[in-house]
DNA sequence: ACCGGATCGTTCGAATTTGAACAAGAGATT
DNA sequence: AATCTCTTGTTCAAATTCGAACGATCCGGT
């Protein structure tokens, strides 16, 4: 063990900006759905989320591994959809222990309604200020990084499957 | 409202895998000082920014501002690591008011203890993996998404007065 | 049919975060 | 000095998050 290796100046700037950058836009971006529609960030990931697949539902766990999320942090923000009325619960006729997290016709509506704004914002904080190199960097650089931990966590089983639906 | 400059595939991938990098970086590394010290990223970060300073201390809201974090957030943390004996308050004379969160020599042993972990598992999850232009464009590009937000958080305080007469 | 292990979603308690309200002090104006 | 405004840090209740434990169910091999 003879010495750590540091991050250079030119590795923090980089360090910081993009800790930086997660915080404040997250924060920016929770605010602003919640002033306009009174649902988190969170709960606006899970709403895209159904209304990407074709029939505005999936299960539970899937769900989970989609947004990145623990599995009771799950059932808890459902939870809450479903009291606002955005979101129902729908269980499973070939596997009774499944349950289906469906888009109800107020939460496709809400959705419809936040999503401009949402997306403006995403625009003004960060997509509109990056160059197209710069954008270019972040989705392959971070994806990298996204596809290294993603994998490590999932490494055993064959990670090959994913069908993949464009989620807006 | 003619119609929303919904994202293109090219920029939801950048959009995606910076949101997704933020949420999986964060929580590894949050995960690993747990584990080896017993403390949490944020708590990390201020032990982090004390020990940066000349005097190992720096006033509670000075602070927060420095970590991006809420003052009664900071008032928790603090608590708690005075609780474990890593950082003690110190009371300013001049002002009565002002507190100094101060470092103590316990939590400057167990920053040199963590710290070579920890930046060690920011190059394999983040830096070492990004080549040398991605950092620089994610230095550059998110630096500046930080310097935007920041700046007009303070910039104009009141006079961000938009035309919202009308709910939604 | 039956057992052992894996999976599913929920529940529970503890830790953390947030914003609003608060008490106390500082600073400037009159 | 009296008063008004801003700042400082804390407290409080509510919301959220997490991991571990749980009951229930599914699946494969026997």
């Amino acid at each position: 063990m003879t010495g750590t290796r540091w991050l250079s100046d030119e590795e923090k700037r980089a360090w910081h900006a993009f800790v930086a950058a997660s915080a404040l836009v997250d924060r920016r971006l929770d605010l602003q759905l919640k002033e306009s529609v009174g649902i988190s960030h969170q709960q606006y990931g899970i709403l895209v989320q159904l209304s990407g697949t074709c029939d505005h539902e999936m299960r539970m766990t899937e769900l989970a591994e989609a947004l990145l999320n623990s599995k009771s942090g799950l059932t808890y923000q459902i939870s809450q959809l479903e009291k606002a009325g955005l979101v129902r619960r729908r269980s499973c006729t070939s596997d009774v222990r499944a349950v289906y997290a469906v888009l109800t016709e107020a939460g496709q509506k809400l959705l419809e309604k936040a999503a401009p704004g949402h997306v403006a914002l995403v625009r003004e904080l960060i997509i509109d200020v990056l160059t197209d190199d710069q954008r270019e960097a972040i989705a392959d650089g971070l994806g990298e990084v996204t596809r290294r931990i993603l994998g490590d966590a999932a490494e055993a089983p064959g990670a090959t499957d994913s069908p993949q639906a464009a989620a807006g």
